[in-house]
DNA sequence: CTGAAAGCGCTTACAG
DNA sequence: CTGAAAGCGCTTACAG
């Protein structure tokens, strides 16, 4: 429509030397007279030069461009992390390409998707994929496995505890006097969300409580559908006081069948925080993941692989903050990390213990 | 790491043909004896050939690649939309690269992020920068406008109505009996905003009521920022029965507000539908926008304009769904084109009139 | 129907 | 300190 843009032969022509001289400039690095260096630093700010990356990519074989894999941005906790990648991406002048896999679906279609151009690395948020097929992409280029079930043994991690916050919010519940206890999670397939079953089924064992598996319900991945199956489900939890989702998306359909049955006296722990929490019936207590503390690691730890950190698979665990709206317990403050909850947390929440972010070094 | 990857020449060279012949097998168009192009496509799929997008890019001075410039994807409903526009690129083949320019910032630092790299066309959510500066990206390349104010005269734009929605839930409010109802926002030069707050103070016109700037709150952007402001605002609303929040991020600050002073009979509608709304105290009407269909309208408006569409700026204003989950009025069936409320919707939701989606034509 | 050649915008040894 | 030249992987007139 407009004009050609301008392009490095045109800074270098009005500057009066060669393409190369004006690279060097531009680039820094290689010694050029400064005589020179002025010309071609304001014929490039008059001419408002801007380099074409794709060129500089196709030149170097290097790309500053990274890929971001997604499996469905409609998760909320997925899209604060993939914002926070993306915000620390930018701090950096990096562009990242967005790439879908879909609820539920492998993240190996969205990586190939992004493997056609060559991203300097790739940020993999879900790890779905056999272990085989990421041995191979954490090869490939610099990798970060985000929200995986446990630490990849070749590639970069940032994970959170799901089989302590498991345990933990179950430990809550049991603490408040709650002996009969229901589950609810999506899949037994994803892989996270059955080690927060875990958690909750060890804390039931180690309080020498029984694993009942009529208070167990996977619910699907739709909000729809969880909603649906958990309305046919809550009427036989009979003697149930306690409730622990282990996914956010379930924990509305919960609600909706709580109500339903008149069960709202039913104490609800789930994973993930959300702002309207403090104002359901029955409230929500919650494990928070810090969206942001995680997506900034994964940036931060990818940019250190791609300006070439030779070191073995390094595995960062973000804490969890509990976050407990049941009425009994007593105010003891808010928590500093906690993701934005509003101010209506400081007269509603009770912080667990703060774990510092642990780094473990494995032998790759 | 790995080897080199397979380019295009050595897939010529493994078929016996020239790149040319490659090339033109590869991209279908030329004519080419049916033995080479098997050859060729053997080879290509023995050596697991891919194109590298850059470099045809280079050649040809056309990307397929699209950039997406969001405000902010911690808001659920710019999530949304972006999910639903990389959904669509991705099922044409597309990449998308994504810029955010921070909450209530300009998107004009994050156009001009992807304005470096020539990509097809860019879709803009979200309307902060200067009519100026959006003319002139408009004219430089493909563009689509989500979430405008209004429709620009030159660029093509996908909206909501803003006004008619702010009208309508006010309306609603007023069939419900409320004569003195309140009015959240965020702030005032939040311009999809002002237009709902001009619709609310329309429809109390209308209805004959006084526009009391006492009950206009203009609470910020932030979460924990407008539950701040809601409380020191709420207990002046004494007569007030009903509240209209036209921003999602408020909604939960304004319930917590209600319930630290009592006021929960309130009865309150929201602009952006959640999935707690149905089991919140009040519970949460709303009007919904259709976050699915603006990306996808987005996505391929700009795709047509790719393609070469040579029309004057189009606009498409998706309609939105009024979900009624006030006590008072009776069961009208679920609107289908709402966006994932859960079955909960069942029971609670009454469906306004449906407007099919209007394309009007303008003179550009 | 096919290939040799030029060129997209850049970087980088290589000579000077 | 500087420039001419080659080349990254592709596409596309141009000849044949």
């Amino acid at each position: 429509m407009t004009s050609r843009r301008t392009t490095l032969a045109d800074v270098a022509t009005a500057a009066g030397v060669s393409t190369s001289t004006a690279s060097r400039v531009l680039n820094g690095g290689a010694a050029v007279a400064e005589a020179s260096a002025v010309r071609v630093r304001e014929a490039a700010a008059t001419l408002g030069y801007r380099l074409n990356p794709q060129a500089r990519s196709l030149r170097t074989g290097r790309d500053t461009t990274i890929g971001l894999v997604v499996e469905d941005f409609n998760i909320a906790l997925f899209a604060r992390i993939a914002s926070a990648v993306v915000a620390a991406a930018e701090s950096r002048g990096v562009h990242v390409v967005i790439a879908t896999s879909g609820t539920g679906a492998s993240e190996q279609r969205g990586i190939e998707a992004l493997a056609s151009r060559n991203v300097a690395g790739l940020v993999v948020v879900e790890g779905r994929a056999g272990t085989a097929y990421l041995d191979h992409v954490g090869h490939t280029r610099p990798t970060v496995l985000v929200d995986a079930a446990r630490p990849h043994p070749s590639i970069d991690t940032v994970t959170v505890d799901n089989h302590g916050g498991g345990r933990q919010a179950t430990e809550r519940l049991i603490a408040h006097g709650h002996t009969s206890i229901a589950f609810v999670g999506s899949e037994p397939s994803a892989k996270t969300v059955y080690r927060r079953y875990e958690g909750y089924a060890e804390a039931l064992t180690a309080a020498g409580l029984p694993v009942r598996p009529e208070l167990v319900a996977w619910a699907g991945l739709g909000v729809a559908e969880a909603t649906e199956s958990l309305r046919t489900v809550v009427p036989g939890w009979q003697g149930v006081t306690a409730a622990f989702t282990a996914v956010e998306r379930t924990t509305a359909g919960l609600l909706v069948a709580l109500a339903e049955h008149g069960r709202q006296s039913v104490e609800v722990m789930c994973f993930d925080d959300m702002d309207l929490g403090a104002v359901t019936v029955p409230p929500l207590s919650a494990l928070a993941q810090d969206a942001d503390t995680i997506g900034r690691c994964a940036a931060e730890m990818l940019f250190e692989r791609i300006d070439g950190l030779d070191l073995p698979a390094r595995h960062v665990q973000v804490p969890l903050q509990l976050v407990d709206r049941s009425t009994a317990p007593p105010h003891v403050g808010r928590p500093t990390t906690l993701p934005e909850p509003g101010r209506a947390a400081d007269r509603l929440t009770t912080s667990g213990p703060r774990h510092p972010a642990r780094l473990r070094q494995e032998e790759g």
